[in-house]
DNA sequence: GTAGTGACTTAGATTCATCTAACAAATATT
DNA sequence: AATATTTGTTAGATGAATCTAAGTCACTAC
């Protein structure tokens, strides 16, 4: 069994690694808040345990195994975020430090329950798909609201970069999950968009928010 | 803040007293498998943090502070098994492990939440009761099935020692909070009882079981 | 193609929780 | 009361995860 920082590691490993291909010691440091040295001899650990490919001054890369043991860590994270909004109400933009810490409980028989009255769900409150009962991740490609087209509709599937504030911003506008957007016009100059759902005819959205809403074009 | 570490103690120390009264550097040793030298020095550090008094060569004492943290862990323990139960699902005997990992969690909504959905009980689902927010518990008595009268009917309103087996050994024979037992006879050389409940006329329970039992007289 | 800057590594210190070994105090036994 | 046993303490080591300081590698810019 990993520790509650190797893990830590692993998860980071993972989202850096999915996020811009390779990942360099210098940003998984930043990522974690822990300064280089640190990451460096924790990644010769890793390599130890065959969990990460370390080469001096190459970037980092997750093993097979390792990647694995990350999308197991995410699977749990991500089916707790589902539960805590499911079964006990709570806002998505509340979840995700206690699945920080419930992620890292060996409880196989709570994660087991917890899906089960779940229904085995695939995408967790955010959109983002839960790994399977290897670690398996099953990418779902959408598309960023920003790179769609004036007269458009589309269905939000996802929002990314997630922060609480960037949540509640959503929670304000009524943009949830699911929703049905038709946009009305893009700003050339700032690629802000004015859109419309709901009982909403004219929302504007900045191109910040617009590249972090991931939507299906109908 | 305590460190996972330290809550153990705290919380150890709170369960020996409240068996024994005094507490001693060899029982808490004991209790956490955790050699006397790592004791002995755990106990200096929260002596620092005024949580335990401790004086050289002198049993263990917590303070009202270490009381109070100490209660407000078995809080989170109990009302999280009371979660498992009954908004999970699952049975008695499978709760302590998990409840003893989320008991350290530092996620006061999500406690909060377990609380509000459990419509704020007193007990636990073994009839232990659960502290209160400042950490403060209202002991129950009740008395030992094994200092009962033949003749008497009682109702099991909680049980003690509950180790996962015991608890197991309950479920099979349909021996659950809130059962109106009838003590049909006691054996006196063993101090062995015949009782009924339910559609059982006959059920034998050893001395040590109903030592664990505790019941309310009817 | 050398200098400079930023990224990476090594070396060594610190803190926490644990251990073993050895010693001291308190308690029990005869 | 003297001795043996149990309990508690001190000293010092270890491993994990962190840090700072200092040195090395590699790419960029002229």
């Amino acid at each position: 069994m990993h520790s509650y920082t190797e893990e830590n590691y692993l998860k980071a490993l993972f989202n850096l690694a999915n996020e811009k291909g390779e990942v360099s010691a210098n940003e998984l440091s930043k990522r974690l808040v822990i300064k280089m040295p640190t990451v460096n001899s924790m990644m010769k650990k890793l390599a130890e345990k065959k969990l990460v490919h370390y080469e001096s001054y190459k970037p980092l890369r997750l093993t097979e195994k390792g990647k694995k043991e990350a999308g197991l860590i995410i699977r749990k994270h991500r089916l707790t975020e589902m539960f805590l909004v499911q079964n006990m109400g709570f806002g998505w933009e509340a979840v995700h430090e206690i699945a920080e810490q419930i992620e890292h409980l060996h409880a196989p028989d709570f994660f087991e329950k917890m899906d089960a009255l779940l229904g085995y769900p695939k995408i967790d409150p955010h959109g983002s798909p839960i790994p399977d009962k290897t670690g398996k991740i099953e990418w779902i490609h959408y598309e960023k609201l920003s790179s769609c087209k004036a007269g458009d509709t589309v269905k939000l599937a996802a929002v990314i970069h997630t922060t609480d504030d960037f949540l509640k911003f959503l929670n304000v506008r009524e943009l949830q999950l699911g929703l049905k957007i038709k946009i009305k016009a893009i700003e050339k100059f700032d690629g802000s968009m004015v859109v419309s759902y709901n009982k909403r005819t004219a929302e504007m959205l900045s191109h910040t928010v617009c590249e972090r809403l991931l939507v299906e074009k109908l």
